[in-house]
RNA sequence: GGAGGCUUAGUGAAGUGGCUAAACACGGCAGACUGUAAAUCUGCUCUCUCCGAGUUCGGUGGUUCGAAUCCAUCAGCCUCCA
């Protein structure tokens, strides 16, 4: 540390930040270290190196990834710089789960298009004047093989079996690759090559973010990394990881009345975690939301409608949020139409060749999957035309360019004559 | 290098020669109730069909009137010994 008293004015600084990067976050490790850096940062005048790593392979940010990403957000906004990793030598290997053996290669066009997608998607939330785009192929790659029993010589194999991935997956008699072990190893690497102040990540990072740390000092630099885990944000089932794999997610690219939708679906319980580390609102917003609600003075679904508007606003801007939210109100509470029905595209002939039966027509248009599904749809009364109930598997129908097919409470589409 | 075990529908998991398209749970879809919340209730959930039929139980090849069930072989995974 500078030898130096720091000022009112600087101390008072340093707390402010300290206040604002600890909000929301589920652990700070070791958060003394923090403090000497942000202290270090302020005297210095020199911004911090915030570190986060994208895995190249699925460019579809939802609003699980944004608790990270509204954290750095706040860093810049502190006046730090953020450096986002394209993991493009990572991710030949994934991030070992036992559910995925080794990734095939990205070829180049593929990395490249992935990195484009992200660059357009986080500049809804990112301040690019300090962000700074990393490919880790570019140091990773370079690495003899003499560099990397160097760098596997730093880590015992006792130490990587407490990874609680690695551990439960020993003790449960699964495959462990000796290759996995490379993941945490290389992104560790990533901290000392860009000396790296803090990496930020989910909970489920712990291990691989502290391995950072050990690297950066098992490589001579003065102090580790400190790591900033936030909580993992559970999905539209309320129970499991907000993840595309499981389908349970809200994506920043999706259209408005998705977003809206899907947001509406989410479980009360998990509304002010949503609102705390997705949204920007202030610490006081927040503590009057949540007596409101506990006081029943603010309604739970106006709340939420709050904060679907909310997203959409983020991710399309204040017009589409307002459609997406009168959209919501017409076919959910009012149970009408909604006026802007996706088309879907039919041939002249279909619309020419006389009534059909409804079962075909359905999966010919890939509504339902297998003439079973549809028929199921039809005998349970899932199924409207022209918001007619059809009762009868057998019936026939001569689609016209307009009709409204509808199946179930939110699958609208029109056809189309093509 | 040696010995043994496992592999069943989206997932987990029963089933060890015919009564098994294959229990059960979860998930999924739909309906009721609602705030497209939660909870709850109901129905459906391999494919094609009116009955009924067809293709399934890691791959391949056998045995048998008949196999997810027995045999051989290949593959994947796991354990123990060295």
């Amino acid at each position: 540390m500078t030898g130096k008293e720091l000022t009112d004015a600087q101390k008072q600084e340093v707390q402010r930040q300290l206040q604002i990067i600890k909000r929301g976050a589920a652990e700070i490790i070791p958060e003394d270290a923090l403090k000497q850096k942000i202290t270090q940062s302020i005297v210095t005048g020199k911004p911090l190196k915030v570190k986060l790593g994208l895995d190249p392979s699925a460019p579809d940010i939802h609003i699980g990834h944004t608790v990270v990403l509204q954290k750095l957000r706040q860093f810049q906004e502190l006046g730090h710089e953020v450096q986002l990793i394209i993991g493009d030598f990572t991710g030949r290997i994934g991030d070992p789960t036992g559910k995925s053996e080794t990734r095939k290669q990205l070829t180049e066009e593929d990395v490249q298009h992935n990195a484009q997608t992200y660059q357009t998607q986080l500049s809804k939330i990112l301040d690019f004047s300090k962000t700074t785009f990393y490919y880790n192929s570019s140091w990773l790659g370079e690495l003899k093989f003499d560099d990397v029993l160097k760098l596997a010589g730093k880590v015992t194999v006792a130490r990587m079996l407490e990874r609680d991935d690695f551990a439960k997956r020993y003790a449960a008699n699964q495959s462990i690759h000796v290759h996995e072990f490379f993941y945490p190893l290389m992104q560790g690497y990533d901290s000392v090559s860009l000396e790296t102040d803090i990496e930020l990540g989910g909970t489920d990072q712990t291990f691989n973010i502290l391995m950072g740390r050990t690297l950066q000092s098992a490589y001579e630099m003065k102090d580790g990394q400190v790591a900033i885990l936030m909580p993992l944000l559970e999905g539209l089932d309320g129970t499991q990881k907000m993840s595309k794999s499981l389908k349970n997610y809200i994506g920043i690219d999706e259209v408005p009345n998705e977003i809206f939708g899907k947001t509406m679906s989410i479980p009360d319980s998990l509304m002010l975690k949503y609102y705390a580390l997705t949204t920007a609102i202030s610490g006081e917003s927040l503590q009057e939301l949540r007596e409101g609600l506990e006081a029943g003075s603010i309604h739970p679904r106006d709340a939420k409608m709050k904060l679907a508007k909310e997203y959409v606003r983020m991710y399309h801007g204040a017009e589409a949020a307002q459609e997406a939210e009168q959209h919501f109100i017409t076919v959910f509470q009012k149970r009408a139409l909604p006026d802007d029905i996706e088309d879907i595209q039919i041939s002249g002939e279909l619309l020419e060749a006389g009534p059909i039966s409804i079962i075909k027509l359905l999966v010919s248009m890939g509504l339902q999957a297998s003439n079973g599904e549809a028929r199921r749809s039809i005998e349970q009364g899932a199924v409207k035309i022209n918001e007619t109930k059809i009762m009868n598997i057998h019936e026939s129908f001569h689609p016209q360019d307009g009709d409204i097919i509808q199946i179930g409470k939110r699958k609208f589409v029109k056809i189309k004559r093509v």
